[in-house]
This record gives C-alpha cells, sequence and structure tokens, in this order.
DNA sequence: CAGGATCCGTTCTGATACTG
DNA sequence: CAGTATCAGAACGGATCCTG
C-alpha cells in the first residue's frame, strides 16, 4: 500500500533502530539472557522459565529470533517431540550488552526502591 | 482485572525485562542516541532529524524518556516557546550500551548486504 | 514553536482449543 | 512435547486539525 523505506532516509545511523528491532521485542531480552544463562533450553523450558509468555508468542519471538540468526532450533525427531535453542555466536555478541542492560536496570531497580521507602 | 506482578516471579533477572521497557520502544533508542550526538536538541531539531516519526509519537516518546528520568526537559517560557531535551546522567550510562549495540547493528547490516551481492 | 486532541486503521498480545 | 489455528481485545502508530 505505502512505502516504508524511508525509515531512515540513506546514511544516517539506524543501525541503531536496526539493532532494537531485532533485540526489542516484548520477550527477547530475556529469552536471550536465559540461553545465556543456561546455555541451551527445551521449548518448554523456556516456557516454564517465563510464566507471562503464551505459547503463541513465545512460538513467535522464537522464530523471530532464528530467523535473525540470532538463536539456533535443533529439531529431535522423535517422540514425544525435543527441541533445543541455543544462542548462535551472533546472538552471543549480544551478551554483553544485555549484561550492561541488565546491571543498569538492577541499578535503577534498587534507586527506585529506595525512594519508596 | 489481572495481575500483573508475575511478569518475573520473585528474585529473577527482570532487570533485562525493566530496561527493555524503558529504552525498548520504537524511537526511544534512536531519541537517545542523537541526544548523545548532539548533547541537547530542541523539539523541532529532534523531529527534523527524525522525519519519520509524527509530532504525536514524538511528543509521546519524549514524555515516556522523561518519566523514566532518561532526558531532561527544560522549557524555556518565552514566545515563542522553546524546549530543550538533554540525556540525563542516567540516560548518559545508556549510551556505551547503544554505541555496542549501534555498532553491532552496522556489523550485521554490513554481513546482509555482502550476502545480498 | 511546541505541542494537544481526535479519529482510526494496523499491529501486537493474549485466551482458548486443537494436533502430530 | 512442542507447537498450530482462530478469534478478539488492547496497544501502537499515523494523519489531520487545533492552540497557547
Amino acid at each position: 500500500m505505502k512505502k516504508k523505506e524511508k525509515t531512515c532516509p540513506e546514511e544516517t545511523t539506524c543501525s541503531v533502530d536496526y539493532a532494537f528491532k531485532r533485540i526489542g521485542g516484548k520477550y527477547k531480552g530475556r529469552i536471550l539472557w536465559y540461553l545465556h544463562e543456561h546455555s541451551i533450553l527445551r521449548y518448554g523450558e523456556l516456557s516454564r522459565t517465563m510464566p507471562d509468555i503464551t505459547t503463541k508468542m513465545l512460538t513467535q519471538t522464537l522464530r523471530e529470533l532464528e530467523a535473525d540468526n540470532l538463536i539456533q532450533r535443533k529439531v529431535y525427531h522423535e517422540v514425544p517431540p525435543k527441541v533445543e535453542y541455543t544462542l548462535t555466536e551472533v546472538g552471543q555478541e549480544l551478551i554483553p550488552f544485555i549484561q550492561y542492560l541488565k546491571d543498569w536496570g538492577d541499578k535503577q531497580i534498587e534507586k527506585e526502591q529506595v525512594k519508596t521507602i
């Protein structure tokens, strides 16, 4: 219908935008983080780790991360089925920065709690 | 209606989630980045820097960033009005990570272009 | 200049039920 | 176990017009 190409004209710094699109989803950060903490997780484990995400969103988010080559999906064709998720190398590259973000978040949360008291 | 407290049970790492909520908006990363690059920007300057954002979204996003104490809004009560935005200290703390993210994004974009050729 | 207010379509999320 | 399918409501985003 309409052009969507003008999100960022030509040269400028849309890599910021680019990156945020890839990890900015509602659950992406957490999924990446949990995969980092556990190295390898099955679908059900992820689901239990994040009880607030529905199967639909979890699947959808995992597929997006996979499409962006941040995680790897390994299917075992057996009964019952088994699927394992791991970070790709590209995904690993994001960990230090998520760590930074997490530390920042921790700090802010502490601050807020101090104020609340 | 329903409890929203269970986003992250008790102890765990929801700081990741916390942080993403604060900077994960569609334009937040870019706004922070531009404020970092220019130190101080007026409303109209931001608007011109990001032609793809409407006044509504720009205002809304700026207010959110302000509420989260990532940017500071300084109003000059004169005619015509003048409003300046700057990063707060807390906002500054996010710059290294946005820088990291940007670098990562640049790298990925390059990779994709190589493949496309 | 720097927005505020409305209207409205699209996208995103969630609840629920079902399947190989 | 690891999803898929469907539907509906909520949130998001944009266009347009208005104001101190």
